[in-house]
DNA sequence: GATGAATGAGGGTTCATTCAT
DNA sequence: TATGAATGAACCCTCATTCAT
């Protein structure tokens, strides 16, 4: 469950002095990055405050504004980061057309995500929370996305190769267990007993997840 | 998806001039409670204003401070109703003891609450995505209601009543697939194509819902 | 050390119950003004708040106002009530002209006052502490008051009848000693080894205190 | 009686702005407390203000927190700054056991720090006056002192060099009176008929208190 | 780059007071 | 009398941001 913008401020502190490969300035904004994606997660937008923020990184707080321009544009450059990679991250494999195969593929990489990336899907998460006021440019991208993938499965079922369901409920109900575990992490380490700095093993999650899905869409997993 | 918490302010204010049943400081509290749970499931506890509580309800902010004793603690209060309530509330049917039906049952009864209450339920999830610092009281209590599920799940596993799988996990994804339907609400409306003030078909949901579960356990459903 | 408007709200809301003698909003009146004078005495004049005035003397904030018109005339009322018994209480022995009685009994009526009314003595303390803006009426009177005795004391050093000093000093030295047993209490209490409840012995203080003023003005004590 | 704190806003605004020697945080803070000791001493704890604080000093309200963490914690330095130093400053002078030598020097350490510091001296009382709650770590240092001189004083009474008296209400008294021209500044000066604006006249008060003391001890004044 | 100093706006909360009942 | 309800002003303090150096 640890991740790289899990780090506590004195790890982050001594990235930046260890500069490894970056230069100063993208080190500096890399740091700032992380800072903000944890201060964010935690508190949303609103909660959130520079100062944390700014110490997170090491750095005071004027010096923060030297490097950004706002609270509200480091915000919405994260969200948007998120947003970018993500429909694109999430399409479905174009060079295989079976539905085990391109299933159990799309699960596992929003899986990957949700546990690589546990701060941006929780902005993400706290952005939707908060009535998603920031997301007007990415509705119509998500639905088109969905609509595609929506495409595909009606197809799957129409060739008989699937059971009958509903698609775009199928969608996100995956998007629902994924994204769970990175906003429901800390509920996770405990429900599964593990130390708050104990890491999750993936594999079985993985194997579960996809299981489950397949077995839900009436699929005999391998 | 429009519940009694997710009313507007005027909607909040008509409530409390035309004072349908209770009295003065009975729909005071109500329409105070409805507020903080609408601004504290947006915002999350650091995010959201008294001074926002205050006006949903239709109260000046000293005012407010007449009927609560402070911000934390009516936060408080608002989480501790979702806890409360929550471990009995989703605990197995005792009276059944067959997979299908305790199962069914079980995702029903989330999935319901999550449409019901989607307010406290995004305040549960925010406080998750905080850190969950108010939740110390919480954890032991949650982790003694699951094991009681896993124990019996296991028991259904080994009398061959279902398929293997780890009782935890399959737990989570149900907790994951409907809190989704609270805390991405947003979401959900956008993706099904309903206007923001169409009210969800929950009977479909709930159907898609269970199949996709008792398939994923390896049960056929009815 | 205790005395009456040292009571704690308990007491006096007994008092209040068990009505001994007063009617109704005699009774009232008092209760106000003794609250009045704890914490008025305690926090001065700004730094004490009407609820607790209220709590003290068992009444809600809008009933006290009921009884009293404002914070600040109650104040007033209190500061002028020390105010107008003081110069003529302090006046000089006009049936003696023996310094030592006349002296004696003077240290003997100012120490009485503090230690039989701390909360009004402090009152004024904390009024002149605050640069007594209070006060503009009371400083002529005081001149005068202090003028006719200087003059006495003065006399009789003209006729040789005790050691020559500056009476204003001697004047203020003695108010500066008495007044110290109201507004020092605690410490007093503390120095004294006596416990928080425990009761000043008065006689000691105003033997000792005696001898030491007649002695500082070349008067043999008896 | 007119000393460095008493100055009034505009006279600490100039001496800001003609930094006289002090870099500017130490002048600033130097003005801070200044500030403060003005508005605590006058109006207590609870009845001080920060907005008059920051005022006085020349700063915002929020400028002021730049520098200072709390009020309460300011009003801790500066009441702590008074005990610090107290009861060594007040310690009997350990080079001459000569009582009229040692009371002299202690009457007249004294009255110097009461004239020299009023407002500090003035926050000590209104503490006291208030129950002295932040003063428990006071009381043992302030007995102990007391003791000793306490000790010594007897001593001399038992070979006869001083009359008998308490001298723990001597102490008292010399407190008293001592402390009287800090905290009743104001009255002194219209007893004395001085204008607000003239300073007091410290030598002859001086030579008075002395002869009074040490006559009230039965000790013969040079 | 980096930091001390500074501020208007707003945070949660208490204040003295009023008003209807 | 007595109290619940209500409020504008003020409380202490933090906010995001700017500016000079």
């Amino acid at each position: 469950m640890t991740t790289p913008e899990d780090d506590t401020l004195s790890e982050n502190l001594a990235d930046n002095l260890t500069g490894r490969g970056k230069p100063g300035r993208e080190r500096m904004l890399a740091a700032i990055r992380e800072a903000a994606i944890a201060e964010f997660s935690r508190h949303g937008f609103k909660g959130a405050s520079t100062k944390a923020i700014a110490e997170r990184a090491g750095l005071t707080k004027p010096h923060l504004h030297y490097y950004i321009s706002s609270k509200e544009e480091l915000y919405e450059d994260l969200l948007y980061s998120v947003l970018n990679g993500w429909s694109s991250a999430f399409a479905f494999d174009i060079e295989s057309d079976d539905p085990k195969q391109v299933l159990s593929h799309y699960v596992r990489k929003k899986l990957d995500y949700a546990l690589d990336n546990p701060g941006l899907s929780r902005i993400f998460t706290s952005e939707v929370l908060g009535g998603g006021r920031n997301l007007g440019r990415y509705w119509p991208v998500a639905v088109k996305s969905t609509q595609q993938k929506v495409v595909v499965i009606n197809r799957w079922m129409a060739e008989g190769r699937m059971r009958s369901l509903d698609a775009r409920l199928l969608l996100m109900q995956i998007w629902g267990m994924t994204q769970h575990y990175a906003d429901y992490g800390v509920q996770v380490q405990v429900m599964l007993g593990l130390a708050p700095d104990q890491t999750l093993d993936r594999e079985p999650i993985a194997r579960e997840l996809t299981n489950f899905v397949l077995l839900g869409c009436g699929l005999a997993p391998d």
